[in-house]
DNA sequence: TTTCTCATATCGATTGTCTATATGAGAACC
DNA sequence: GGTTCTCATATAGACAATCGATATGAGAAA
């Protein structure tokens, strides 16, 4: 809790999923790789956290999955976006402006 | 969930509350209205929500409490930040914004 | 052939929010 | 002055998402 560095905002995963997965499909641990790097560090994405989520969204029609090799020669299970997880993505997006907006204006009150 | 306007992210409603009260001492109802009105509407704390949250802070320290009279002419128990409430406020809002950032920088990338 | 690393998976605990419901007391109404 | 309305706080129970820890398997590297 508090002021713990690696926590990130429950919600905002989902959201960091499907924008990396627009980029391009990928498998799991490749998924993590890149949400830390677009973040640059920010969000440290665990398996424990990754996992259920990919899931969970696979179960919600967002992700479809397939079985391949990764670079490293292991196999991995590739996810790639859904047409629903487009348009998921893009009312996530969406919601994600409506909510930074409200949050600023009410830091800025005075 | 999903698409549900009323739920709100996980761990904005702290900070939320501290901004609140870094305006003036205010008792549980009124912060309520107060955030639903800094953020026009797009936050609306119940009280399933904001009283365990506001319990949660006061045993953290950051608020103190006292009895006394609403504008109403109710009882009504007054919050204030204490000290460490308002350097809570300052370290989550520096948090937010640095979520913010890292945010934005992935939801803008190719 | 042992060890390391990549990769996926799952269990259990914790936490925060939501829905629903309860209680009390002053205000407003008749 | 008794009923109803509204303000105000409170809590129990359900639920969902994340975390920490741990497990498993298999190719790579030593």
């Amino acid at each position: 809790m508090g002021t713990d560095r690696s926590r990130l905002l429950q919600g905002t995963l989902d959201l960091l999923i499907l924008k990396s997965l627009a980029l391009g499909e990928m498998h799991g641990l490749g998924i993590s790789r890149r949400i830390e790097q677009l973040t640059r560090g920010t969000f440290q994405v665990k398996p424990g956290s990754l996992f259920p989520a990919l899931h969970r969204m696979e179960a919600a029609g967002w992700l479809s999955a397939s079985w391949g090799e990764s670079s490293a020669n292991r196999k991995a299970k590739y996810y790639a976006l859904t047409r629903a997880g487009r348009r998921q993505l893009g009312s996530e997006a969406a919601e994600w402006r409506k909510i930074v907006a409200a949050m600023t204006r009410a830091l800025l009150a005075t």
